[in-house]
DNA sequence: CAAGCACTTTACGTTAACGTAAACCTCGGC
DNA sequence: GCCGAGGTTTACGTTAACGTAAAGTGCTTG
């Protein structure tokens, strides 16, 4: 759950170290598993793969999702709540993917990304808090408007 | 910037207690001046008006917004960022407004609503925290590689 | 072998949250 | 008097992120 760097295959010439206790798991899923794991629709993962966020292998038509693409989704769903839309979430995802060839420029460009980011999170940091005071504020009302009506008989 | 409570004007028969430093700044804003304020564009505004967020008064056709508008257009904003729909930030933002009559169906609803909107600041923290150490880890990676190139030519 | 279930593609529909264009008022200043 | 900078209404357009319906494929189970 907390672990999410995996890179199973197509690892050109560079060994993994520090892999911890390495997920031997070669499960797959079908279409309707990661729906009912996640509670989204067939359609949503579908569309998800569209917009170039999944590439699951095919056995014949049929779509096959390794534990690298259900890994892929949780953090697109995970993306999702957090508001960042399904361009930018593909922009990072996709960049983590094509690290390994090392391109400088696409490097750079990582980190400015990430840099970004990090600035919308600390933004939603301080929102959340600021709505959180706000929120005990407004229950802190109602509870008093609540207890000064004592027991009227409305309702 | 971190004080909201204010209540102006319009409140029936309840006087406000603990109100601090009080703001007797009568002002108000134009369209125009809110939205670059908040960076936004007018068009933004008025319908957020059409949407029942905001509720300025008129001098014959022009709009003129009070200083609880403004602290409104800045929760909404807010909430926006948070990835609440204009609907869920009317349905909260008009309950703190209709609170002083004291409906006891609509305290309870309110303190539902409150309890979800919890729940979901809960789960966003969450999510923030996960993927502040995905980025993290991306960094480092990234870091790293950027480093074992050390000076090429490329870029 | 027929039914049913899960999967597939294609394609049009939908909703939220505005953008954008047209056509209009109105006010202070030169 | 008119002109530009703001304001206004009306209304159609747009984008993202799917929903939904139609029509077909493929397996396995009674």
């Amino acid at each position: 759950m907390t672990q999410t760097t995996s890179s199973p295959a197509s690892a050109p010439n560079s060994e993994a170290h520090r892999d911890g206790p390495l997920p031997r798991q070669r499960r797959t899923y079908s279409i309707g598993e990661l729906a009912k794991m996640f509670e989204v629709t067939n359609r949503t993962i579908r569309f998800y793969e569209q917009e170039g966020l999944l590439a699951p292998e095919r056995r014949g038509q049929t779509r096959i999702y390794s534990e690298k693409d259900r890994v892929r989704l949780k953090l697109t769903l995970r993306g999702k709540r957090l508001g960042f839309s399904l361009a930018e979430i593909r922009e990072v995802v996709m960049m983590y993917d094509a690290m390994p060839d090392g391109n400088r420029r696409q490097l750079k460009r990582l980190l400015e990304i990430l840099a970004n980011k990090r600035a919308d999170l600390e933004q939603q940091l301080e929102d959340i808090r600021l709505m959180q005071l706000d929120i005990d504020d407004v229950e802190r009302r109602a509870r008093d408007v609540l207890a000064s009506l004592g027991d009227e008989a409305n309702d």
